[in-house]
DNA sequence: GCTTGACCTTCCCGTGACTGGAACGTCTAT
DNA sequence: ATAGACGTTCCAGTCACGGGAAGGTCAAGC
């Protein structure tokens, strides 16, 4: 399998794909001519980084889930642990953003946005 | 004014004030010895910056917004627009964490968690 | 056999918004 | 005079790639 049939089979980018094999994560094999051939297994392997991905874990978080994935003899329990900081993160991630929409959203109700000066928005920001 | 008393009324970090006078946020004046010598109009942009970026807009909507601010002529509708776009993508960007959380969070109690190696996270990880 | 165009390769640079650290100059108090 | 707490510049690293250049390879059609 070439990279672009690796690209069409997980869903990533070569680029990406190159870029994993850069850090370690993947390991293709080369044809002679010098093209990466990747195995079913390789594939697979994408395929699990890239929803992997999709859930926010970092790329030393996938290299920790790709390890525990091949490890037969694995915890579920560390893969829990591993996946409950991540949701810590997330949503600590979200109290934030929902703490400027909070405060975002109250401004722009109170600015009139039409063509004069005022504007409390800019207000709140300079208060000092 | 010194740099860390310009700190100490912004709020940002020395590293962080040099850096936003490296990409022209800000243009302290210089004392004879080389240091930087913060008026108080740049320690209010300083913490006009604080502000902005702890609402999450970019350096460059920073770069904008105290354009704005700096001009009387303003129309605040350029304000808000900015404004509501922003908020538009912090919307967007929670959305994409709920949508993370509830897969994480649906995996996670599907999980056991124990010993054992079998673990519903890895496995949906792993669907083919 | 030759060309065309779609692949593939490596390598280097840029992203955003800083942060850390090295190497060195300056000021203040003792 | 010296200590140490400031200040300065410059360089490199972060994270997870993406863009693009320069060049090699392959398959199809003429």
């Amino acid at each position: 399998m070439n990279i672009s049939q690796a690209a069409d089979h997980s869903g990533l980018p070569p680029k990406t794909i190159r870029y994993y094999e850069d850090i370690g994560l993947i390991k293709p094999l080369r044809d002679t001519n010098g093209y990466r051939a990747f195995r079913d297994s390789d594939a697979h392997k994408l395929a699990f980084l890239g929803r992997a991905r999709a859930l926010g874990f970092t790329i030393e978080d996938c290299r920790t889930l790709l390890d525990l994935w091949e490890d037969q003899n694995r915890a579920s329990a560390d893969v829990r642990k591993l996946a409950k900081e991540h949701l810590a993160q997330i949503e600590a991630k979200i109290r934030d953003l929902e703490t400027m929409r909070g405060t975002l959203s109250h401004l722009i109700d109170a600015c009139a946005g039409d063509d004069r000066p005022h504007c409390p928005i800019l207000q709140q920001l300079g208060t000092t």
